[in-house]
DNA sequence: GTCTATAGTCGGATAGAC
DNA sequence: GTCTATCCGACTATAGAC
């Protein structure tokens, strides 16, 4: 009988995808606060708690490492925000939704992305700043985020908005309102270290992200309306 | 007679102003690129086209040049946007200016911002991309930027729209408002690969920033006529 | 003021023992 | 699968010639 633990001893965690899943979890906490180029080798492996020479056993070098982080996140945000989504397309594809459920469906979105996207020391939250970093050094990884799901909350956003105002999910006026939402919301993570500071906050706790909440829904669903009663879309 | 260049020899720009100058030029777009813990001693020189030698001389280390580049960055500001926002300010001042030209000036600050922001190439453009990298990495930098001039661009707008809505500059309401404007700029920015990607779009030209303009104008007018209408301002 | 040479550190990746 | 030892390249900063 052996005593050294095999492979298939334990049938869901054996060794081996423990440091796997300790690296990915480490990758994740490290590519958030530093970034990828920033992360050393030996940072992921000692945060992780195992060697250096598994990252380039189990990944085949540093890069493989991040991409596998990247399918993590996708894999994360289809569990999560991609169910809000599908949701928000079943009621697309079907004829009976009213104009008001389409708002409804648009403001429990931006509630929930709002939440996301601040709420401080979670997966969520380390995310949305890998997101923010991919934006600013764009590496092979960020066609897989877009492709993944960035692509399709956009163009679910698109499709949604076009469907309240009556407009064509293509145009670049949706596709700029789309995005002037979300930029509402997204301030709050890409400038966040300027917003604590002007406010006067340490982070932002449950209570301020509800007053963010507040003020953005506020103004989606005031945009919303005006671009209703408006001729010409823009 | 010497032959050697002295230091006064040339009245405006020595040779040691020019490579500090160059310096400067170069850390501007190096930084701006691959942020400062990217940026290595030997590109910064290669591209100033300067011996590596020059920047410990010049700077004392790397952290010095890179404040240098800060102090630079908050230079320009004060003689571009900054204008601006002294022109509101002196309206501000003023018990004749009117709600209608309060508004004017809002609307006036966002427009120049979009193009502040967006230009391609511009020394505007990589002065908002480092801004950006302070965001997710802060170094000493930070205060220095946000003290030269995230504080005074905030407050002076904090004060304005204020003014219009007849609320409290100070409050949490106005000052989160004013976030959801500038967000409806900044996610251009932030967000730029994903916007350039979702919209099939290569870069910004002056015609697509018109664009944008014209989207963030018309939504930050409708939201502030929507706050001015509503009895509590949020 | 500007250069070369170099010290000293840290990075990614590999080889080979166990 | 996991470890130690090691190669080799890139980095910042300094010393000292010119």
């Amino acid at each position: 009988m052996k005593t050294k633990v095999h492979k298939s001893t334990s049938p869901k965690q054996d060794r081996g995808s423990d440091a796997r899943q300790k690296l990915i979890d480490a990758g994740l906490k490290i590519y958030c606060e530093i970034g990828y180029e920033g992360a050393s080798t030996r940072k992921l492996a000692s945060t992780a708690g195992v060697n250096i020479a598994a990252i380039p056993y189990y990944f085949g070098n540093k890069e493989g490492l991040y991409l596998a982080v990247i399918d993590h996140i996708i894999e994360y945000y289809k569990t999560h925000l991609g169910e809000e989504l599908a949701e928000i397309r079943k009621a697309l594809a079907s004829e009976k939704t009213t104009c008001a459920e389409y708002c409804a469906l648009l403001d429990g979105f931006i509630r929930r992305l709002v939440h996301f996207v601040l709420q401080e020391g979670s997966e969520c939250s380390r995310i949305s700043k890998i997101y923010m970093r991919e934006q600013l050094d764009p590496t092979s990884g960020f066609d897989l985020l877009f492709k993944g799901f960035i692509k399709e909350m956009r163009g679910t956003l698109e499709v949604l908005v076009a469907a309240i105002l009556e407009g064509d999910a293509q145009s670049t006026s949706i596709k700029l309102i789309v995005e002037t939402l979300i930029g509402q919301v997204a301030i709050f993570k890409s400038s966040r270290v300027t917003v604590l500071h002007n406010m006067g906050w340490k982070n932002y706790g449950e209570t301020r992200i509800d007053e963010i909440e507040r003020i953005v829904t506020f103004n989606v669903t005031t945009l919303i309306q005006a671009y209703q009663k408006k001729d010409g879309i823009a």
